[in-house]
DNA sequence: CAAACGACTGAGCGATTACTCAGTCAGGCT
DNA sequence: AGCCTGACTGAGTAATCGCTCAGTCGTTTG
C-alpha cells in the first residue's frame, strides 16, 4: 500500500470520527507514519484531501449498493425492499468511517459552494433512492406492494432506516430490536390495505 | 437583554450553523458586540458555553413539546400523534437553531466524557419520545391505533419525522410535499389491519 | 557516469486559536 | 467623600493551525 492510499485510508477514519475541523494535518501525518508535508505533496490542502475521501466514499457506496441490487433470490418487489432495509444496515456496519463521514455536517456545508463535492453527495444519495425506488415499482408490477408513490415511499424508508443508524451511531437503542420493528413498520406501508 | 444572554444567543447560533470547532471565541465577541475577554468573564471556557447553550435548549423544547401535549383539540390517540408530527415539524423551523445543534456530532461526542452534557440530551430525547409514546398508547385505550409496541414505534416515526427535518436543512427535498406522505405512512403503520 | 526525476522530509512561516490578567469604570453602601 | 464590588475590556500569551520550501534520497534515463 503506498503512502498516498495509506493517508486516504486513515483520512477517512479521522474525518469519520471527529470531523474535518478537528482533523490536524500533523495528527494525520502522525497516525498514517509519514511527515506532514508528505500530505502537502500527494493533495494540494486539506480540502482537496476530504474531496478525494469523498470520492472514495461516493465509489465504494455505490458500487457496493448496485452489486446488491444485482444479487438474485427475491420473491418479489417487497422482499426486495425489505433486503434493502437489511443491506443498508448491514453495510453501515461494515462501512461505518463512510457512513459516519455521510452524517458529519461538513460535506454537506461544502456542497454548497463546491460542485466537486456537490455532485458526490448527489450521487451517493440518488444511487440509494433509486434503488429503493425501483424496488418499489418492481412490487407494484408483480402486485407485492400497492399503488403508493414511489419515490416518496423510497425516501421515507430511508429515514426510517438511516435514522436506524443514527440509533445505532450513538448507542441510543438496540438498533438490532428496532430493526425487525422497522422491517414491520415498512411492511405496513408497502403492501395493499385489505 | 444583559451581554452574557447577548452571548448565549450569539453562540446558539453560531453554533448551530457552524459547529463548535469552527466557532472561535474571536468571531463570536465581533459578532455579539463584546470584548472577547467578557465571554471568558461569563463562562470560564468555550466548553462550559457550549454546555449553557444546550441546557437552554433542552428546557426550550422540553417546555414546548409539553405545552403541546396539555393542549386540547384531538379526537383520539391518533389524531393526537399525527398532531405531534405536525409539531415537530413546525417546532423544527420555528426553533431551527436549536434543533441544528442536536443534529450536529460535537454534544454527542461530549457526553461520552460529559455527565451534565449527557443529561441534557437524554432529557430532550426521552421527553420527545415519552411524548409521542403516550400519544400512542391513549390511541391504544380509544381505539384508535393498534396494538403495537409503543415505545419502538414512538421510536420508529421519530426517525422519521426527524429525517424529514434534515431533508428540509439540506434542502434535499421539497419537505411539504413530503409530509403528507409520511403522515399517510404513520397512519398505516398505527391502525388496526382489517 | 551524469543528469533528471519523483517521492519524500525537516525546518520553519504567518495566521489563528482559546484563554489570562491587570486595570478601568459606573453604581451602591457606609 | 471613600470604598467596595461586579461588569467589562485591551493587550497580551503560548500553542496549534494549514501550508511552503529547500533539499535529500533512490531509481531511471540519456
Amino acid at each position: 500500500m503506498t503512502k498516498k492510499d495509506k493517508i486516504l485510508l486513515m483520512a477517512t477514519r479521522m474525518f469519520a470520527g471527529k470531523g474535518f475541523a478537528d482533523t490536524s494535518t500533523a495528527e494525520l501525518a502522525g497516525i498514517t507514519g509519514v511527515a506532514e508535508s508528505t500530505i502537502f505533496y500527494h493533495f494540494k490542502n486539506k480540502e482537496e484531501l476530504f474531496l478525494e475521501v469523498l470520492r472514495k466514499v461516493r465509489e465504494e457506496i455505490v458500487q457496493h449498493f448496485e452489486e446488491h441490487e444485482q444479487s438474485q433470490g427475491f420473491e418479489s418487489g417487497l422482499d426486495k425492499v425489505e433486503g434493502l432495509l437489511g443491506y443498508y444496515l448491514y453495510l453501515a456496519g461494515a462501512m461505518e468511517d463512510a457512513f459516519l463521514l455521510l452524517h458529519r455536517h461538513y460535506p454537506y456545508m461544502l456542497a454548497q459552494d463546491n460542485e466537486v463535492c456537490r455532485e458526490n453527495l448527489e450521487a451517493v444519495y440518488n444511487c440509494m433512492a433509486d434503488i429503493f425506488q425501483r424496488a418499489i415499482e418492481e412490487g407494484q408490477r408483480d402486485g407485492s406492494i400497492a399503488d403508493i408513490p414511489a419515490r416518496k415511499t423510497a425516501l421515507i424508508l430511508f429515514t426510517m432506516v438511516d435514522g436506524l443508524v443514527r440509533f445505532k451511531t450513538y448507542n441510543l437503542y438496540d438498533a438490532g430490536t428496532l430493526f425487525k420493528e422497522m422491517v414491520a413498520s415498512a411492511r405496513k406501508i408497502l403492501v395493499h390495505a385489505h
